[in-house]
DNA sequence: ATCATAATTTACGTTTACGTAAACTGCTAA
DNA sequence: TTAGCAGTTTACGTAAACGTAAATTATGAT
């Protein structure tokens, strides 16, 4: 028999360097969902994924509840026509915001990339 | 005789579609410093500069302390060789974080675009 | 002179994303 | 069986980044 592996909220935290805090902040908030066996809280391959994308989504700057609208789509129904149509329309608006983040990013890191070229050019004359 | 051109508050607000109180709370974190005329602000090409920089930092989920420091660095003085090594780390630090930012950026996009593949593909089917 | 408009300072309010402390439950090793 | 963890809920605290309201000042237009 075949048994699916789990983690308990220590095991992640310690994983993701987070706190069980920050963790059961975010199943307060409905980003995570996890089972539980009697009071404790057992989570599966889909909660550590989902728990994963929500750091990924921070580091980017996203705010909780947009990592939850991201997370729910990702996983929700996409049966009726208008469903996909509004799901489209939301994938869109976050890949803009994403492409303009990424001209920022480029723009900043070109800029640090030539600071660091000025400042090593200039460690080397005074040597 | 050639004179160089400034900004009010309430023009930097509107070009950049951010509020005065916004400007005033930057300039009393240290990331701008207007001149006076009696009492008000004039903005010179300078300040703008730096309100460029910090709202695209802040695009990038800087926080105002991170955005302080890397506005005063890219004008501050580079003269003793501690201050180009100091400098150079701070860099670094700043473009590791940069570009494990893109990372996340590149693979959150590559997921957005094929979610959207996806979807039209399902749309195309249902019609 | 007055009226509207733009600007100012001061200060308290608000939201987000957790931290932290308190008081409890449930295993497990000694 | 008791001590010690790991986990739980509840609830108040906090830092960041402004919003918002109040009271005041200065300036240009009529």
């Amino acid at each position: 028999m075949m048994t699916s592996p789990t983690w308990t909220i220590s095991d992640l935290s310690k994983e993701f360097d987070i706190t069980p805090r920050t963790i059961r902040f975010y199943e307060d908030h409905g980003i995570l969902n996890p089972a539980r066996e009697g009071n404790k809280r057992i989570y599966v391959a889909r909660d550590r994924t989902r728990l994963k994308l929500a750091l990924r989504g921070k580091r980017l700057g996203f705010t909780l509840s947009a990592i939850r609208e991201l997370v729910d789509m990702y996983e929700g129904p996409r049966d009726t026509v208008p469903q996909l149509k509004h799901y489209l329309s939301v994938l869109e608006s976050q890949r803009s915001s994403l492409e303009q983040q990424r001209v920022d990013l480029e723009e900043t890191l070109a800029e640090i990339v030539q600071q660091q070229r000025q400042c090593e050019a200039l460690l080397k004359a005074k040597k």
